[in-house]
DNA sequence: GCCGGCCATGTGAGCGATAACAATCGCGCC
DNA sequence: GGCGCGATTGTTATCGCTCACATGGCCGGC
């Protein structure tokens, strides 16, 4: 029986405010001026049969006759009825919520890292909490991750390309499934990172491998363990290759960084390979030797490292190894939602694959170059 | 147990999966694997006093001894006792978090105002939840509200640059407090957005001021709302000014669009002054001026729009219109908050004044310019 | 000296869902 | 033809907290 009357006039002062309270049906009173949303007993009881049916028909969906979900069925669509989550989650014990820890900057990588995360999570049915951060460091990264636990999160991702962050992470109390993303401790920890190495390994070997007789590196802040990585493969493989080791030029990912540290670069006839370990970086150089009057590749082969979307327009398309974030992003998902569902740490590496994308920025050294 | 025994052998398999389960005090089973933590209920036991005082205690706080308080707290203390936020939220029909409706893009606009407006929500004690869309439109907009809604949030803030965002956000059910960021429908919903048209005027006036004859404007896309503002402001303060309009240029906010576009200025000797709807489109205009020999700002001056971290870094120093969007970020979440408490929507329009930095990118024309 | 009223605290009832178990029904099988 | 079992549905307890109201002590005023 619902609502076998519904009175013409509702007993309600149509009120001071110009909102009209409702009169709902059945005993429950209605807060004037907050609609009244349908619960999970409007449905049951409109659709005449128990509460546990309606859960049942919305969730697990076994053991109810098709005509039962059926009648449940409309009777939502009629209530335009929605689970109360937070209920769901008090009595479950899962939010269906992730938490993320982010460095607040527009930097192409931990940025879009975060996007991937978010559809990854949001293609499995999953919310995300954001929490950023100014700066990574032990402080930063425990409060943060305090605050996602207030937020009732399931899991938490860090993404943490800073040296500092780690020693935080390895800190946390162990009972909340984590990931960290980008990079981490070498253990206790379950990492997802992009194989540095193996990027600043193929950029190298690919302008070794062109004829030249040696690379520059233009290379991040040392604070990221990202830009360590780079430096420490990009020199691996030129020892492995028998070619000199120049002096490594620090950056800070700046097109500006580029610029200037690029103006020593260009200056010296020798130099006839670089590998900027990111794409602004290598714009900012690409524009110094154009200035210097040094063209490219044919003089000078430059490789960035990113791939951000701009690179195939640079002047000349850049060739620069592309890190896939989407997947990065992915795949700390799911290595997040293992962890949730197994209810332990876990304390896997996962390496996502870098890819060398040969665009017009490379060429074999000029002969001259060689002589 | 931390180890205080370190048996040379240890005991592997004492379950058949390596985890240990730990006694727990108390009449409580424990779940293995799963560590239980203290409710209030806890607290209250250990501190002698009802549930209802501990609640007391860390809500409100009115109405209770000094002495009783301090007990609980040290309670609290000892079992690192945490509220569980999901209870609370189902008992009080508030979450504390927000949603946000993000444009999947590291446009330094959008992304700036998102940790804005984390930043706010944060020191309010408010966490946030996003949603993504890859593009902004009608049905993209609505189903990342009611992404928001199964998460229970608050109130929602839609950053929308785009006009077709708009559509979206006038359909909304009108049931959850929302308000609108960086641009939105004229009536019937809230709106913060930067004032563009301000922004604009102050760049072209300045130039004007200068003593250019008139000035040339490189567009964003005119999907975007800003965009289109900016355009009007720009060609109003031509107009009030007597000066001649020149055909708008429009690009799609890249530096790459600068460069190409500013081809065509750098060409013209005519131009003095240009005004580009952003930073990047800027760079990429400082550098088709420079490899056309032309100098900036002797021959040329330029504004841009934004002020992005490295604005100040380019080659001159770029005067430009600073959006402050922590500020942004702020007067949104207040208007949020504002909602949420009144539990209606506003439709209030806030502006947040743009202003116009001054670097060196701009001059008078040079003399032969006027002649 | 009694009573109203405020302070400090406790009690019971939900918030809106799921979990665990109980109850009912019909059917196949020996 | 009775028994047992699976399919369906209902009942009750519970998740961890806050709200509304009840209670009991202590104070001052007449």
């Amino acid at each position: 029986m619902t609502s076998a009357l519904i009175s013409p006039e509702p007993d309600v002062h149509d009120g001071e405010d110009g909102q009209t309270a409702v009169a709902e049906l059945g005993q429950t009173t209605v807060t004037p001026g907050r609609r009244r949303v349908s619960v999970m007993a409007d449905v049951a009881r409109l659709a005449g049969v128990s509460q546990q049916t309606v859960s049942r028909v919305l969730n697990d969906s076994t053991h109810v006759r098709p005509q039962t979900r059926a009648r449940v069925l409309e009777a939502v669509r009629l209530l335009d009825y929605r689970p109360n989550p937070l209920a769901r989650a008090l009595v479950t014990g899962r939010s269906r919520s992730l938490g993320v820890v982010s460095l607040e900057t527009t930097l192409f990588g931990p940025a879009s890292t975060l996007f991937g995360i978010e559809r990854a999570a949001h293609e499995a049915g999953y919310g995300i909490s954001i929490v950023s951060v100014v700066t990574l460091n032990r402080d930063s990264v425990l409060s943060a991750v305090e605050r996602l636990r207030r937020q009732a999160v399931d899991g938490i991702l860090v993404i943490a390309p800073q040296r500092e962050a780690v020693h935080g992470i390895q800190q946390l109390p162990p009972d909340v499934p984590l990931v960290s993303v980008e990079a981490g401790p070498d253990e206790g920890v379950a990492v997802v990172h992009v194989d540095q190495f193996l990027g600043a390994e193929l950029a190298t070997r690919h302008l070794l491998e062109l004829g030249h007789r040696t690379v520059w590196h233009i290379a991040g802040p040392p604070d990221f363990i990202e830009a360590r990585q780079r430096i420490a493969a990009w020199r691996a493989t030129l020892e492995a290759a028998g070619a000199r080791v120049p002096p490594v030029l620090l950056g800070d990912w700046s097109a500006r960084a580029g610029y200037e540290l690029g103006a020593r670069l260009a200056a010296d006839p020798e130099v006839t390979a670089v590998f900027a370990a990111n794409d602004p970086m290598a714009l900012g150089l690409l524009r110094v030797l154009h200035e210097a009057g040094r063209r490219v590749p044919d003089d000078v082969s430059l490789v960035g490292f990113d791939d951000v979307p701009e690179a195939s327009y640079f002047a000349p398309p850049l060739t620069t190894v592309r890190q896939d974030f989407m997947e990065l992003g992915r795949r700390s998902f799911s290595l997040l939602l293992e962890e949730i569902e197994r209810g332990m740490r876990s304390s896997t590496h996962v390496r996502v694959a870098p890819e060398l994308v040969v665009r017009e920025s490379t060429a074999p050294p000029a002969v001259r170059a060689r002589a």
